[in-house]
DNA sequence: TTATTTTTATTGCATATGCAACAAAAAAAG
DNA sequence: CTTTTTTTGTTGCATATGCAATAAAAATAA
């Protein structure tokens, strides 16, 4: 059995730090763009959807988030069917560094794929996303408590 | 393009977030197990290549290896032809927990690869290496202030 | 040889991260 | 309707993380 996961954990580990250091710039400091993109693209999506979206800790994300609302790139609105609810969407300025960090990622995604061939990318990325449905359950599994057997 | 890089952070952070709260009963604290695989395979390596093989800061293996010391895990021997270079080898503690470190991660492998034939799962082997030394030069480089253009 | 650059490792400081415990709203069960 | 469970979000505390600055050894250049 090849160790896949050894290589995403290299693969992703040097992609966010590249993101981070690349991101100073926009005075985003280490995470926030993953949390910035999400609530872009997704204008009105809750806190609990873009931690499954992440892949991270609720309190972490609660923290990311309060940053991101306090040096104004979002802003949390009410839900009006939901007290509980708090609806994310970015701010103007939110929206004015969306591309920047958009066209980083796309430029690392370039590199990452350098001599792929069209058909290998769409490999790459099939395989990717089966990948990461076959690893979501576990994720949420274990996070609630439950035990893996191996 | 398709976004490659964030599948696969999706994927790196389910998975070491398992694997985090797995290794607990270890008593290894968050990334400590990444450190200490590498030292168990390759006994007599040097701080600085296992931060090449984990793609971390300096710093951080600096500080996760001390503990990992601390704790018993592993012990820094004086280089003979260098007294820079501190050789790191796995102690009678650590060799007793790699085989589990090495059987949630290849158990989580598998999880990942559900419903992958070996014909798939070798393609993505081979296309999650290419990926990777693809990016680790840009990762070199700007971790070490280069600026990328794009 | 001596001077300069690179490699390896560490520390200070600021910040992110995540588990555990908690709380309130909403949904489901009875 | 009342009780129980799930969903969503937050805080306390301990710890990891990483940039910047520093240092010493080793390698390279002059």
């Amino acid at each position: 059995m090849k160790d896949i996961l050894r290589e995403i954990g290299m693969i992703a580990r040097a992609l966010d730090s590249i993101s981070n250091i690349e991101f100073k710039e926009l005075n985003l400091t280490k995470g926030q763009y993953l949390y910035l993109v999400r609530i872009c693209e997704n204008p009105g999506i809750i806190q609990e959807k873009v931690v499954e979206m992440i892949k991270v800790d609720r309190s972490t994300a609660t923290r990311a988030i309060q940053k991101l609302e306090i040096n104004g790139f979002i802003e949390k609105k009410e839900d009006s069917h939901s007290k509980k609810n708090k609806k994310l969407f970015p701010t103007e300025k939110g929206k004015m560094v969306y591309p920047f960090i958009k066209r980083e990622n796309e430029y690392s995604d370039q590199v990452a794929l350098t001599g792929f061939s069209e058909q290998e990318m769409a490999t790459a990325y099939e395989l990717l996303e089966r990948i990461r449905k076959n690893i979501e359950e576990d994720w949420e599994s274990v996070k609630k408590g439950h035990k893996r057997d191996y």
